[in-house]
DNA sequence: AATCACGGTCAAACCGCTTTGGATGGGTGA
DNA sequence: TCACCCATCCAAAGCGGTTTGACCGTGATT
């Protein structure tokens, strides 16, 4: 309490003074007493509580406008309850600690929402090791009203871990074996990959690789049921030499798409689980001496995401689009619906749109 | 207050019950009394304070463990007046709501350090108009102890307005024209980019293009600053042809270097401001029909992003490097620091390490 | 033996807001 | 005229911690 002195020399302590001076806030007690009236009549007057006298109230809010007052949130949070706060708790790979590129753009659209409802946004970022411990902590330290979960796993622990400590989620994704009903938001990842296949194959590619992302991932499972599906339709049996199951990353799609190409009877279409990954395809695929969209075919799933668009214009990737901002705007009011009603039982699909860029095309004649 | 009925048919109310009946907590009152010693004892041998026996101190811990005592955050936010929480404000590119790349990897690093300190992360994104009313807002709240400033701009006006409220905070870059001293961490851009463009001259390159990020970004000036030192040092003349400004997506990259490409005398190398930007340039390089790092050299600055990384082993594009989440680390570490004891003295400035890559080699003979 | 210092503990005030349970007074209906 | 109602407003009790100031034995000091 009370701060220490500066202990700089070269400036001067006026141009100093904010640093060490905040300025006093107004608070609800000095707020009354300037108006002559009681705290209990000022917080209805401006929480909007019918018991109080509009001149009142026309009062109250002009004082605390030109007083520029605002409630102090740590306050609220602990005479009300409620933490008006969310949780974000994002894994980090534990082996390369790598961030899931969609992250920005998912909390971007949650932000929106949040903020339009007044709750703030917590992120906490870490090791999946001790995932369980912060979960718990959040919840009996009090520090949000609920949390989303990131990037599921088959059978997600977390799952039952959540709803038995009774902390209120909503799941991006889902988690193929959870036994306990649950609320989620998830793009159609089955169907968007059959639709991307199923595009492939009318263009008359049969040999098609998949560039998938890591399969304990349960989107990147979907996703090859989807492509699986989609070439059983046809007659067509599945070469597991042509499927990669990787890291979502530029070298890995790289690699995966070179290795493929290499083989004696190389695919002419790559059906590639994200932007990222496509991009070490299309390396592979120069590298190759191959051209895109005429050569070889590929379409990817584009989570529309907005540094890193699929083109300005014309798509340069035939893609299969979802926005996960999107994504991210309808898991965080499902999470404040639930906060507010629980109810396991909500959920919400969306369906990726089949755009058509300029890397694909009819397969070559001769093979 | 109180929850409504489930208005669900399909599922038992035995597997929703965690759904309405979050477990109460335990409390310091509940604990103390437990155990019974006043709260204030309790209080102080969780704390570390000096004046309880160490007897009773073990007692009081070993309860806390067995019963799952966390103390109320809410309570401890109000009791201390501290938020224990810092702002990380994101602007949104107001025109294309374009989130930076780097914020993912540099909350990542931040986020170590906050949650070592027991500090929650909060995020809010907004459009660059209602910047000045969150600020002052996260402020009068008490929702946060200090903020982190990202982007700045030329003269930012971010930084008068934080000082004068008297928030703590820290800017990751810095502000050109700014009249306060002000704490931050950035990242050495002139002489990154002099050394890159250097690099290049040394491989015999004379015709030299940038691909910049726009220029009102304080970081993107230093950058072309850097770029100029370089040519001016060996008597080259810059030409305005060479040089372009945008946001750094791959299009914007690749109809960059395609213009460039296209001039009468080309350009034989590229400095890229961003490993984005780059993979367009590179597209732009396969589709004139040349290679890259032998007709075409390229450097980029590379923010060692995690789900961006610049080649596996290899790095494929030699390149500036500074670890952005290296920065967050500092930056965050940073304002603990002023937050605890205030100094607008405080800096810390990053060197990027130039590493070399397949993307470069000597200028082609023939012009 | 009386005094002092001190280690260990506790009661109570406080942080700034919400909310419960009255109080007050003018208007109404019988 | 009197009881009753309703619109307004307020005092005080939380919420769950921290922190101040006081208290009380005990061994050391004088």
């Amino acid at each position: 309490m009370g701060f220490d002195a500066p202990e700089c020399g070269r400036y001067s302590l006026a141009s100093l003074k904010p640093f060490w001076m905040p300025a006093r806030l107004m608070n609800l007690k000095e707020l009354a007493s300037k108006l002559g009236l009681s705290p209990t009549t000022v917080s209805r007057a401006l929480n909007g509580y019918p018991e109080v006298n509009e001149a009142t109230r026309a009062r109250v809010l002009a004082a605390a406008k030109r007083h520029h007052y605002r409630p102090n949130t740590r306050a609220i949070r602990l005479a009300t309850g409620r933490a008006l706060a969310v949780g974000h708790v994002i894994p980090l790979n534990t082996r390369h600690e790598v961030v899931n590129p969609i992250f920005a753009d998912f909390i971007a659209g949650a932000g929106e929402v949040y903020s339009r409802a007044g709750y703030d946004m917590l992120i906490s970022m870490l090791s999946d090791q001790d995932e369980e411990r912060v979960y718990r902590e959040l919840q009996s330290r009090g520090a949000v009203d609920g949390v989303i979960v990131h990037s599921p796993r088959l059978d997600d622990p977390r799952i039952p871990l959540l709803t038995s400590i009774g902390l209120p989620f909503v799941v991006h994704g889902r988690s193929t074996g959870a036994a306990l009903p649950y609320p989620w938001v998830d793009v159609n990842n089955r169907r968007a990959f059959q639709r991307a296949t199923e595009f492939l194959l009318d263009l008359g590619h049969r040999r098609i690789g998949l560039v998938n992302g890591l399969e304990y991932m349960d989107f990147a499972i979907r996703r090859r049921t989807g492509y699986l599906d989609a070439l059983a339709g046809r007659g067509i049996t599945n070469d597991p030499a042509l499927m990669s199951s990787e890291e979502m990353t530029e070298a890995r799609g790289f690699r995966a798409a070179t290795a493929m190409l290499a083989l004696s009877a190389p695919p002419t279409a790559f059906v590639v689980s994200s932007m990222i990954s496509a991009l070490g395809v299309r390396r592979a695929i120069a590298d190759a001496g191959l051209r895109l969209g005429r050569d070889v075919s590929v379409v990817i799933h584009d989570d529309d995401l907005s540094y890193l668009k699929n083109g300005d214009d014309v798509p340069i990737f035939t893609a299969t689009r979802s926005s996960v901002r999107e994504a991210g705007r309808q898991a965080a009011a499902m999470l404040l619906a639930c906060i507010a009603n629980p109810d396991p039982t909500r959920h919400s699909l969306l369906e990726a749109e089949l755009i058509i860029g300029l890397s694909t095309g009819p397969a070559p004649q001769r093979p």
